[in-house]
DNA sequence: CAAAAAATCCCCCATAACGGGGTATACATC
DNA sequence: GATGTATACCCCGTTATGGGGGATTTTTTG
């Protein structure tokens, strides 16, 4: 183990006390660096140019922009860097979402200190780190949407219209015609056999295809 | 253990594998005694009073009347047994209604028999036994609807809204007329001060009022 | 019991949303 | 070249929605 070329970790977490004992922690355990912590993501983003960190430990339950919603906005700055999920609970969607938005592995707080460290390695290693029930859930997921009739953008409709949001909501966030909402609509509805919105949105449940 | 006063048992589930698996298990461990087993609610209610078991181990995923609306039906006729609800999913609203409605304790099917032995044990114990997942759910659904505006009446409707239903179909789903629902949408508005139904989802699921 | 809160039901109105019918283009995969 | 996907547009009639007024009854609570 070199000390020359330490990994470099920023970390984005709002409670001080995990805050300051991940970064204790890390730079305790020779050949990792914490650059620097923040309490929210609009702090790190201003300075994340600047670190140029190698892995970032990044909470879900952030105040202001969520974690998520961070994740593509670190990755269009920092499209290198790895992004570890820090969670308290392991909810199905949360990681989902994550590691489909480009983070890179998940990390429950409870995890003590040998795994975090070992996940950090392990990232920059190429891999996918993540606690076991995590990993379950994940692949649960992958059991979902498998043999879903929907594609992927129907399946994102699909998923918005259980939100309770409007074709031309939809449309309008998802930067497409109103028309194209339509039309995959009416694709959704005839794949699931269904006229209404209340029975896809329960058809598709049924079926784990959202 | 005395043989002689067994702990008795009632299975309805659809699965046959499961309800033979749990019939054979319960049976062959000592004191527990599986009296019969139901593929569906309709043939239960039939036999139970017959049965009187102490214990019902209820599957949740039922065809035809589903295991939350066999709760009562169950307890009307047989107001001291048990129910145990099993479930593969461990769906908050589904936890929360069963709980509600008199079940006593969750499993999920992939408890292994010990488990289950205990939790029949524990329930005739006057204990409510449930799987550490499930139990965090409950936990949160308690947390949950504590400080929402919104009345019993109004949750109800808004977790029907929640799921693409229509004006009119929760005015027959829930035998009142389409005006009332009106009523009560309008009052939601009012108190999340929102001016849509997307808005409402998303105000109330922030807020954990659903 | 009396007052307050919740739940129920009724009318009107204009607008927005919906579901269904077709058609068409660009693009990638196979 | 056929298929599948995502995109966009047209038409149509029907339904649902949100907001504005009430009113009544049941339930809860002080």
């Amino acid at each position: 183990m070199e000390t020359k070329n330490p990994i470099t970790v920023v970390i984005i977490e709002d409670d001080e006390t995990i805050r300051n004992g991940f970064t204790y922690l890390i730079n305790a355990t020779e050949n990792y660096k914490v650059l620097n912590s923040y309490s929210n993501v609009e702090d790190a983003l201003l300075h994340l140019v600047n670190d140029k960190p190698q892995v970032i430990l990044l909470d879900i339950e952030l105040p202001g922009i969520k974690g998520i919603e961070a994740i593509p906005k670190i990755k269009h700055i920092l499209p290198k860097t790895y992004i570890l999920m820090l969670t308290v609970y392991d909810n199905e969607d949360n990681v989902f979402n994550a590691l489909t938005k480009g983070a890179s592995g998940y990390l429950t707080k409870s995890d003590n200190t040998e795994k975090i460290i070992d996940a950090i390695q392990e990232v920059v290693d190429g891999g996918a780190p993540m606690s076991m029930n995590i990993a379950k859930i994940v692949i649960k997921s992958f059991h979902k949407n498998q043999n879903s009739p929907l594609t992927k953008r129907e399946t994102e409709i699909l998923e918005q219209i259980a939100n309770g949001k409007s074709r031309s909501k939809i449309a309008k966030q998802m930067f497409i015609d109103l028309e194209t909402v339509k039309s995959h609509i009416k694709n959704i509805y005839i794949k699931l056999n269904v006229h209404s919105r209340e029975d896809a949105i329960k058809e598709a449940k049924n079926n784990k295809y959202i």
